[in-house]
RNA sequence: GGGGAGAUACCAAAGUGGCCAACUGGGGCAGACUGUAACUCUGCUGGCGUACGCCUUCGUAGGUUCGAAUCCUGCUCUCCCCA
């Protein structure tokens, strides 16, 4: 994986670059559709690539283990033939889901113990194990193994918590360096930076992370419900540290308005669950603001989902026929409404490349923000 | 023609003397969702009021009772079975 910055942002901290992988190039700052299960929720790769030309893609570890397994996955010669996905993959390690499934789990120094959610069997996963996991999958860019902290979490907890997360890194990345890809191309390793809401454990985070020098960085435990301000301080606090020359990820933000506010600090990559799931939930994100498509208010309103067209699914159906779809639970709807928030995201970083291109991104941002967070 | 069952809020459907403005679904309305256990979850859904509460409701008209959606009588309507 290369790395290179084209542009810099004269009025903010935010950088236009390159991330180059052996299954293709992403421009950044990026937005990484989520496909946890070995899928993008709702939509086919064939409208991953033509509609919403997604650059890369996640994956999750956790679940792919689980279903359908690493066998399959290996057998299948990886996930990217798995799924009939050629261009980038990240993988998720599966430290969220120590997280989000908090009630089912054990974190202890080897690892943590956990029940899966399906069947109830039990299983550990390892700083070590989860190298091998994303070995098998593939994935051009795999996570380490870390906690993530919920919020609040108080100082001590934060701090043990960081220290193992630490720890965790050193044996995956001495596992890491001493394991070879599976498949015909290369893979990184991001470390993850964590460190709850506290300013000073983030720093300390934040440099030993980038003592290790891998090819990106990851800024973890944020947008766990604290308040966004908090957020950005942290994620502040970690841009001035995490090196300049390597791609810095935001994991699991946000709104559009959240990653606005990041790539100003200079963050590089994002993903979030948001526009899939929220999408299929009722909620759009267009150029005028946030639509709750549910509301009645856009019963007979036949105008198109977003006149301006960042989607070309968001030109040709109306309000009211997505309105219509979405409270008929046909499936389309759900589909339309992701595939249009999809690609207003990509539309929105695509620009955002642009208007750091032209050092006008700053003013851009601020003038952009506020009609982001606009509910209509 | 004979016999039987039933009419409850937008719909379906519980309730069969006081704990009933009325269970539960559905529908409707609104909200939530940030490295996806999520096409999911939460709230509201007679009127007025933030709330304690007050007012009007269980086909309809009367009656019994301290008190009725619940018991009695008339009326109207619906459904089922047999001829």
């Amino acid at each position: 994986m290369k790395f290179s910055i084209d542009h810099r942002d004269s009025g903010s901290s935010a950088r236009a670059g390159i991330i180059t992988t052996d299954h293709g190039v992403i421009p950044t700052p990026v937005f990484m559709p989520v496909g946890t299960v070995g899928s993008v929720k709702g939509i086919s790769q064939t409208e991953l690539k033509e509609a919403i030309d997604a650059k890369i893609i996640l994956g999750n570890s956790y679940h792919l283990f689980l279903r359908p397994g690493i066998k399959i996955l290996n057998r299948a010669g990886g996930h990217h033939k798995f799924m009939s996905w050629d261009r980038p993959i990240l993988t998720d390690s599966g430290g969220y889901q120590v997280f989000s499934l908090s009630n089912n789990r054990k974190v202890t120094e080897e690892g943590y113990i956990f029940r899966s959610h399906i069947d109830g069997s039990k299983h550990i996963f390892t700083p070590e194990s989860v190298v091998d996991i994303q070995r098998n999958i593939g994935s051009d860019i795999t996570m380490a193994l870390d906690e993530c902290t919920p919020y609040p979490c108080d100082y001590d907890y934060a701090q043990k918590s960081m220290g193992l997360t630490h720890r965790w890194l050193e044996r995956g990345i001495k596992h890491f360096a001493t394991t070879q890809p599976i498949y015909d191309h290369t893979q990184s390793f991001f470390p993850i930076v964590q460190g709850s809401v506290y300013t000073d454990l983030r720093k300390q985070s934040a440099e030993t992370i980038s003592s290790y020098d891998q090819e990106g960085n990851a800024i973890g435990g944020l947008s766990v419900g604290e308040p966004e301000e908090l957020m950005y301080e942290m994620c502040d606090v970690v841009t001035q540290i995490l090196p300049q020359d390597k791609p810095r990820y935001l994991m699991g933000v946000g709104t559009p308005a959240n990653i606005l506010e990041s790539i100003a600090l200079g963050v590089d990559m994002f993903d979030c669950v948001m526009p899939t799931r929220n999408g299929r939930n009722g909620m759009l994100f267009t150029s005028n603001g946030i639509i709750n498509i549910k509301n009645e208010k856009w019963k007979d309103d036949f105008s198109a989902i977003d006149e301006t067209g960042t989607s070309g699914v968001g030109k040709q159906y109306s309000k009211a026929y997505l309105r219509h779809l979405i409270n008929a639970k046909e499936m389309l709807g759900a589909q339309i409404a992701s595939i249009h928030n999809l690609s207003f995201y990509m539309c929105l970083m695509n620009e955002a490349r642009e208007k750091i291109a032209n050092n006008t991104f700053a003013d851009w941002k601020n003038r952009m923000v506020p009609k982001l967070k606009t509910r209509l």
